[in-house]
DNA sequence: TTGAAAGCGCTAACAG
DNA sequence: CTGTTAGCGCTTTCAA
């Protein structure tokens, strides 16, 4: 393992001049330059990142935390993320959290260390005093969800107004029995989208029913489970608005189990627009976000952050798109 | 941003002894740990990794090669990565190559540069003079996909036998005619179960029908491609195995969206068993491989190798299992 | 255009 | 049990 050392001496130059040519400073004479880069090339030469990083205190590293990559919105998000890093040079230290909050501060923990220079939460379990406080000394940026009350910049979509167009789209279908199959209220994104939800009810005249609001984690079994149920219910639902396609799968299976037809006994509507959702039997009907876009803005704006820490980064509200399926319009 | 020598000036002891406080040493007297304990806590202060891995030369980094993060069967093994990374102190640089080769050593140079301790690759696309060459000088374990003649060690299924019980439960179904939706056959695990499709076919004397025989990349667009194209045949199949959940998945849609019937019209079977397999229209039949413990034996792997470059690792083949669901079944 | 030298923050001999 | 010191590999003044 050759060292800058090594190149020096076997090009017979200083080292300070191997490593202007590693760096690709102007003020080295083409001769030396040429010389020392046949010796990088003769020794196999790699620089160690190690060293450098040191020196310039910095890891070139960017923390993402997802809170699962096995649904597949966050990995969509990931490669937006992935792609920017790259073309800076950067590199992405993906860390699952599993919404967490102790997993989530020990890989916070990387930041301090300086293992990386900056972060993208997404982690929705996060304690938002925490990255407030977190924000007022390291790069950080949220995405999707955020906190309301501080300053750190988030990229997110308008998810109260997209959720009332889901559920109107239902509504105007002529159902009168919508339930909503909602994640825990302690997410933003959650509060926000059953407000959208009570906003058509109300625009409707429907009055709600408790019994239609089922609370629960993001994956399709607790979707199946819901489902299963909401169909046990007395007066059940025509229709069903779940706040994560994964959740609306799981309601698909639970319906089909049950020998019921959608979208005729029960019309269903996701969030998201995974790439499973439109592979679905039937396609599912869901309000799509821009994922993989909502990461490139997330990695660009924390990359200009830790370029100029103090500048103010405006935060960013993508647009949705509700794409009508099989699943509520047969 | 307090340093050790801040600590130390602080606590009035030497940085070698706050760096034992900090690395556990058995030999600090318990006042002096205290007194720097209570220190570190009052400055806040984090260790700097920059440091620390530059003096021990090493990143604390394990490097892992997917070719896609969007694809459930990747995701699902990277968590078992994680997991055992985790609970040995390591953090996981995860990356995406499209099983682009170009990209993919770009992220070798990770390796190279000791940004990464070692490698766990999944990308079939990678150059195996390549990876064989990299074995030889850097901790590197291949998962999944492996080269056959060099030595570098690997855990993987028994993709041949495993594609022949696919293949045989759908003749034993009285299926005759049978296509297989494969990947490239440049991918070892791809001519690994072409080679266990064609025994099944053997053993029940049915001859070959080239065009029962579809190459294509992983995505489910294109397993709905070749579905569709495969319908369009003169003397279509009545059954059709496919190499990855995703590619059958692709494939239900299609055969739906030609109004057939599955598994009545069209059997279907996957590989993989990733979650969505079960949530399908009809839920899908597949060859279960255990992709959580696949990625912690990767990663216990990989960890001993680096603890211990020299010794020996065995290659592990673990075990599959044909879940039989609705797909072929009704 | 080049070199000498300092130092990033840490760990680990070695000596006491 | 603790301190002194060297040095990991690199970049960057400063001076020539």
């Amino acid at each position: 393992m050759a060292t800058i050392q090594d190149v020096a001496k076997e090009a017979g130059v200083s080292v300070a001049t191997v490593s202007r040519v590693l760096n690709q400073h102007a003020s080295v004479s083409a001769k030396t330059r040429a010389k020392v880069e046949d010796v990088i090339e003769r020794l196999q030469y790699n620089p160690n990142m190690l060293g450098r990083n040191l020196r310039c205190s910095q890891s070139r590293m960017l923390l993402v935390l997802v809170p699962s990559i096995s649904n597949p919105f966050y990995s969509k998000i990931v490669q937006g993320i992935e792609d920017i890093a790259r073309r800076n040079q950067y590199n992405t230290l993906l860390c699952t959290t599993d919404s967490d909050v102790e997993r989530e501060n020990v890989y916070l923990d990387l930041l301090r260390n300086r293992m990386a220079d900056g972060v993208i939460s997404m982690d929705p379990a996060v304690d938002l005093a925490n990255i407030r406080q977190l924000g007022e000394e390291y790069p950080v940026i949220q995405c999707c969800e955020y906190s309301e009350t501080d300053q750190t910049p988030y990229v997110s979509i308008d998810n109260q107004t997209a959720a009332y167009k889901a559920v109107k789209h239902l509504l105007m279908m002529g159902h009168k029995k919508v339930a909503i199959i909602n994640s825990d209220e302690r997410f933003l994104y959650a509060r926000h989208r059953k407000e959208g939800y009570l906003l058509a009810l109300e625009e409707f005249d429907i009055p709600v029913d408790p019994h239609y609001l089922i609370h629960t984690d993001l994956h399709f079994e607790s979707g199946h489970r819901a489902m299963k149920s909401l169909l046990g219910l007395e007066d059940r639902p025509t229709a069903v608005f779940a706040v994560s396609d994964t959740l609306a799968i799981g309601a698909l299976r639970s319906i089909k189990e049950a020998g019921l037809k959608v979208p005729d006994d029960m019309a269903v509507v996701g969030f998201d627009n995974i790439p499973f959702a439109s592979m679905m039997n039937p396609s599912l009907t869901t309000v799509a976000q821009p994922m993989y876009e909502i990461g490139c803005e997330a990695a660009r704006m924390l990359i200009k952050r830790i370029a100029a820490p103090q500048d103010r980064v405006e935060s960013i509200v993508m647009d949705y798109e509700l794409i009508i399926r099989e699943s509520t319009m047969g």
